[in-house]
DNA sequence: CAGTGGTCTAGACCACAGC
DNA sequence: CTGTGGTCTAGACCACTGC
């Protein structure tokens, strides 16, 4: 973290949750903010844009920058936009894993096109069942690019994957597409989410990017309907 | 659209979809499309940020600028990010409408919180079938503030709420905050979209800003599983 | 009118990839 | 080392709001 608007949308959001800025109408101005933190105005704006992105800030031209009152959307459950894996989006929780299979294959054409891969780059298949609090939650089916991801033990999977990913292997993750739907329950949710044959469940099937724009994740989440639930905000910064 | 970084990154994206810059390398760099389009290096890059967002773009710095290979994410049956209705969403389809039922009240305490009403400010409450060339598709319930919307008739609603608030009422759409998740079938569900008591259910829940921060809508709309599912594009440029 | 945020510039400098 | 994209600046000008 050394750009300088990324630390100044950190402060700001430190001031927000600490109520130093509250709902209404929000600091001296974008000249002053730039003053007090040393920077230009455009550096400014770049971190407000980030805020007002994550729904937290408004602007109206000609009035002044004011903090979103928070609602339902602040307090939900899981945010879509979040890489850093189960074990970060849950911190109360105890976070658990049940290693239901694990083993390295070639692609398949469809794994080939999502990835970028040519049919020999293998890739790690896993399935995983994660526990929070002692109840089963979200039922994983994840392919792992091997040149990327690499060295992946059954140690790793038991743990976080994505903290690995993070710290030992030093990758930063970019972004992400995903497909989120309701589905009906297979043998496999059946047997592992203590769902029966007509429990509705919830899969967000995603494409997961390094921040260089390599490909190096496929996986199908699925859960129970009243397990979770998905929120986005899409805000369009003026 | 006078504003220049977005009549770039139209224009773009109309080079990307005929296929003046296909998959692998793109443009001869920044600097050589900002002197093409006469402007500033940041103005472009502005208008590529655009286009990163979308998923279309990416890049590498020390490399280049690519083009995103479009895969079942670009064929997607339906975008999160899209404000302007079904209409717009499905060009190609007979979209119609039933109306179940259309009121005007005064907001409840929820209402009054999401929208940012006092409790005499009213909405007008309307439960709304959308049919896709002849196949029931979603069951929207739907609130919007009277003060902002105004005017509404069957007639509109009939329609296209959308389309009335761009072209008549010429407010423009800002973002949205949405939940998404699966959920068993109710009453109304069974009754309208060809469900059963076992048909498992996609709801997106949704407060719409126009792009001056405020909130003029409330929904939720449901669709039988197999009809519907969304996709997020969420890329954090570099 | 004064005051707010949004756009745009011309150029400097940095970070990274690949030869 | 060269060439790519990313960051940042200082300041000009525009667009909108509200008095």
């Amino acid at each position: 973290m050394s750009k300088k608007y990324e630390e100044i949308a950190e402060e700001l959001r430190r001031r927000i949750d600490q109520g130093i800025y509250r709902e209404g109408k929000m600091l001296p101005q974008q000249i002053a903010l730039a003053e007090e933190f040393g920077v230009s105005r455009m550096t400014l704006k770049k971190a407000m844009d980030i805020l007002a992105m994550e729904g937290l800030l408004f602007r109206k031209r000609g009035v002044g920058t004011f903090v979103h009152k928070s609602t339902l959307w602040n307090t939900a459950n899981y945010k879509a936009t979040e890489y850093r894996g189960l074990t970060v989006q849950l911190p109360d929780k105890k976070v658990e894993s049940e290693i239901i299979s694990f083993d390295i294959q070639f692609p398949t054409e469809k794994l080939q096109t999502l990835l970028m891969l040519d049919s020999n780059e293998a890739v790690y298949h896993i399935v995983r069942l994660r526990i929070v609090d002692k109840k089963p939650y979200i039922l994983e089916d994840t392919y792992y690019v091997v040149d990327i991801v690499k060295n992946l033990t059954e140690e790793i999977i038991y743990e976080s994957i994505y903290e690995y990913i993070r710290s030992n292997l030093e990758l930063k993750v970019g972004g992400a597409y995903r497909k989120i739907s309701a589905d009906i329950p297979t043998e496999l949710d059946i047997e592992h989410l203590e769902a029966t044959d007509r429990t509705p469940i919830l899969e967000v099937e995603q494409v997961v990017y390094l921040a260089n724009g390599v490909p190096f994740e496929y996986s199908k989440s699925r859960s129970r309907y009243d397990m979770r639930s998905y929120t986005i905000t899409d805000i369009i910064p003026n």
